[in-house]
DNA sequence: CCGAACTGTATCAAAAAGAGTTACAAAAGG
DNA sequence: CCTTTTGTAACTCTTTTTGATACAGTTCGG
């Protein structure tokens, strides 16, 4: 399982939330849904704690709650929040440097990354978790 | 080594076939320049060659040529070409099938992945190996 | 103020995938 | 034919993600 399947996840964890309402949720009702592990999305909750699109309370009675209205979520800011690869990665072993080519390649590569990585923000700026919803409830 | 960095490997192939222009390279140097092994390499450009972007010759005397002319590789056919990992993964898991969410979750997810590997083409596309090879030399 | 109910997090094991390596068949050229 | 070189199968090593266990710290209700 190296594929990293967080976003995923983390989408169908945020529909849960909004479809509670203010209801606190608790992470193992959660993992039950998404049929997995209660740490795992108490490790995915406190990363979109972080990024300010959940509230979570300790102790009896606590959980979680959206921290904004499902409109205004984007799925940009939850890819922002969770740590995603990038779409492919430098060389694994630095290219020998006796490589013209390789010495400037890491730079060029690098700046294509972020272009590349602004491109997947904008797309997914287009979608609120309120389209996921709708969408899902329609299909 | 579980990210994926093919692509970057490629770039880095591509320029130094452009180099060498009509003379055919062997992989065992490629290797070298690249400081992996040739077997890693051999792999690359057979995936380069199906995309129609290297033509290689086996044998004695052979090696690989590019099959275009720098200006006329695009970046995104290098993306193409190579099996690279989808920006994310679906859930490792099937969801629990009694939560209503998780139905209809992984054909919307499905749906955004497409869409994001074309904003990730379209992006590529505005560059061409001839643009990463001035890139590389003006630096 | 005590005990039950949660989250937060550290730590470890299991599983998956890429990268590196070895080995060898098949093709081409002199 | 004999050498050179690609194409590919098969295996190991390493890295990363996921899953699991354990426990400290917090909160709420008696």
């Amino acid at each position: 399982m190296a594929a990293n399947s967080q976003f995923a996840v983390a989408i169908h964890v945020l529909t849960i939330l909004a479809k509670a309402g203010d209801e606190r949720v608790k992470s193992d009702y959660i993992a039950g849904s998404v049929n997995t592990n209660p740490v795992v999305i108490r490790r995915l909750l406190s990363n979109l704690q972080e990024g300010g699109l959940v509230i979570s309370h300790v102790g009896a009675g606590g959980g979680t709650t959206l921290a904004k209205q499902p409109k205004d979520i984007h799925l940009s800011e939850v890819y922002k929040a969770l740590p995603c690869g990038e779409v492919f990665a430098l060389h694994s072993k630095e290219p020998n440097q006796d490589c013209p080519i390789g010495k400037n390649m890491a730079a060029f590569l690098c700046g294509l990354q972020k272009e590349i990585d602004k491109s997947i923000e904008e797309k997914l700026r287009q979608y609120t978790l309120r389209d996921v919803i709708e969408n899902i409830e329609e299909a």
